[in-house]
DNA sequence: ATCCAAACGGGGTGGCACCCCGTTTCGAGC
DNA sequence: GCTCGAAACGGGGTGCCACCCCGTTTGGAT
């Protein structure tokens, strides 16, 4: 929320009530939730939440922004940690755990990340990316990840694997599963 | 389509008609299309579309019938390869990008994974589970695969890949990464 | 206190999934 | 080849939705 500074008081007022009914809806009934039921439950005009949130993306990402940046929080904490290799994965790990609760946050990411429109520097997919790439550089000099590997090609798989999962221990085995290859390790 | 027998003639050609003009639509938009498009570009009601394909799912998998039995047939093929990891492997970018290009066909099968109906031996994603066991078991057996991997594990993988790109080659690329595992392998 | 731009929201539009029920059509039995 | 009941059809209705228009209200700078 970059530029809050420009809004009227009852605007913002109304941005918070809107994103706070989200919240409780996106939870109780997914992604897919009623923009009118939202706007009715936050007490506002379907207009006025179309005029604060262009898009369900752009509201999406708003409800989880919240939970994004503890995922980035999360990441420059292990940053610090011993096992590099293990830091990454259990980061993205706990990417995919969060978009497989929080029923949407993989079709939100997934969606920012192809749709048309620019990656502002605040959207959950730009935030993720950069948080990650710190984890993936360290694991990299570590030896513990290939040098071709992104973190594109990560945060694609870890949603991926959230979008299809939506449950979070069998999302974890699966990104597991993608980070360690099915081939039976030297480990 | 078992017990086509019991279909009357007519009833017969408006389910051909339908499934003709899902498979136009379904191209054109993807999984989402409209089915009251769909049942005017077949020149039926859309009370005949409802009553032929009682949900959405029911329809896509008649779509994507033809398709998914060609991989089936691959995944035959591929049981006789000389090596059985690769065989596999390549099996699976397959289905991946399949899933990936169609658009919907993996959201299809996902579905199909989770919801409440019985996977009914026609469905895509029994057909495929079955069809790719024999080339996990011959990998496993191999030592190409790790036993604890599952076929449910990696139609998972798979179509979260799909679900996730939509587009073949970069599917492609995550499901090899997949495959691999991120850390510098001894290949 | 004034004033106007910013914000609001009721209500309209068009599209959709899904269903009801009067009408048409098939095809089995004669 | 006719009859007739069952099977299938489809126009139109219902309720929900996203999204927008535009007359009205309100904040806050002056």
């Amino acid at each position: 929320m970059p530029g809050t500074r420009s809004l009227r008081s009852d605007a913002r007022r109304n941005y918070d009530l809107i994103v706070a009914a989200a919240v409780a809806e996106v939870a109780r009934s997914g992604a897919e939730a009623s923009l009118e039921k939202i706007a009715r439950d936050a007490g506002v005009g379907s207009a006025t939440l179309h005029r604060h949130f262009p898009s369900r993306q752009a509201l999406l990402e708003a409800v989880f922004h919240d939970r994004v940046e503890g995922l980035c929080a999360q990441a420059r904490e292990l940053t610090g940690a011993a096992d590099p290799g293990r830091a990454l994965a259990d980061w993205l790990r706990a990417v995919a755990v969060h978009g497989a609760t929080a029923r949407g946050l993989a079709a939100s990411l997934l969606a920012s990340g192809r749709d048309p429109s620019p990656p502002s520097s605040s959207s959950c997919e730009f935030m993720l990316h950069d948080a990650g790439s710190m984890l993936l550089r360290r694991a990299r000099d570590a030896g513990a990840a290939r040098p071709e590997v992104s973190m594109d090609d990560l945060l694609t798989m870890v949603n991926a694997v959230s979008l299809a999962t939506e449950d979070g221990p069998y999302a974890a085995r699966l990104v597991t599963l993608a980070i360690e290859g099915i081939h039976p390790g030297p480990a």
